[in-house]
DNA sequence: TCTTATTGTACAACAAGTTGTCGTATATTG
DNA sequence: CAATATACGACAACTTGTTGTACAATAAGA
């Protein structure tokens, strides 16, 4: 006899779901398997049926927010602009924001970020490898200031509830990678005055 | 009667020491309160007297880390240079590295971050203030955006166990935020030829 | 200087709650 | 109707936070 796949899936579904609404709320450390499955109306020995325990429901969930290196655009992309492909970087995490914001944010889990990083290192390495011939360890670290940049003012967008227009952010992101910061400062403070 | 303030601090040291060195080891989640007594040789109660529960702990270290206002230098030395202060942060940074490196990691702790952050924002707001006039959500944007680079980068220069010698380091973060990437992308690649 | 009262420090034991496992009942499929 | 996937209930081991108690150190009086 065959498995149900329609219904553990969809219990596996409710069980992730039930952990993420609680893992929104709180810390995980704080979160029983208790809670969890109070919430989703299982016995909590069910829980063990799918999870080995509750950060493995999370590393879960991690591992489907990862990019895969088939599903990202094309790096030719890339090459098109020629600067850092910021916009692209928005709307992935515009798209799966539910989770990112939480994931990267103050209550989240600080090696999402690497895992993160790492997945879109070996796109824009190749990709820049092909326009510059550059010292492999001082890119890593260009890669590593931008990614964190990317990553940082990008949550800081989505917990500020997006205070500036999505338009204006990818221009002054672009502008600070593209001149420097300094530059980008005393632009701005002409346009103000 | 007196306290005993020499006894005291010993013992509450004796716990955040053990605490440190386990958590240094593991996640958070998985030490117990077992764990710390039985490492600083006291009884599990004992760690009651002291702390409210293992993040307590952690809370604590974390406070003493946070730069206060005072003790960073004044504002006068940004003047100088006019640019970011990088190597001021680093010097910070290297003085507490034995912690930072640990809650800015991938098993620390992500509100640490946002604290540290934070506690600096204020200075590099009044420092270019005095210099700029600029829209206070953009500004905001920017710091956050020079912030989450400088310490993303120094945090990766710590897990890499310092390839690059602190000098280029420092070189390389004042040219990215000098002149953009791009720029320095192609700096760097005409001198690697 | 010696004794005694007082209080700070650390300990042991307790109830309540959580974890992961394992045997059992129910529902679904062939 | 038989077989098995799915979910449940109960168990032992462990962790937590609290409370009452013993020991040690200090200060005051004789």
């Amino acid at each position: 006899m065959n498995k149900q796949p329609k219904v553990t899936a969809q219990t596996k579904q409710n069980l992730t779901d039930a952990f993420w609404s609680l893992y929104c709320e709180k810390r995980i450390e704080k979160i029983t398997v208790k809670d969890i499955t109070r919430k989703a109306g299982y016995n909590r020995g069910t829980f063990y049926e799918y999870f080995t325990d509750i950060y493995d429901v999370l590393e879960q969930i991690e591992e489907s927010l990862i990019p895969s290196l088939d599903e990202l655009p094309p790096i030719t992309i890339l090459n098109q602009n020629m600067g850092m492909p910021f916009d692209m970087f928005v709307k992935f995490y515009e798209q799966n924001s539910k989770y990112y914001s939480v994931l990267l944010g103050d209550n989240g889990d600080p090696s999402f970020a690497s895992k993160l990083k790492n997945s879109i290192k070996p796109i824009l390495k190749q990709a820049f490898s092909e326009k510059y011939d550059l010292n492999p360890i001082k890119f890593d670290f260009i890669l590593e200031y931008v990614l964190s940049a990317m990553i940082g003012t990008m949550s800081y967008w989505f917990t500020q509830n997006k205070v500036l227009p999505l338009e204006d952010l990818i221009t002054l992101i672009n502008d600070l990678m593209e001149n420097g910061v300094i530059n980008c400062l005393s632009k701005l403070s002409n346009e103000y005055k």
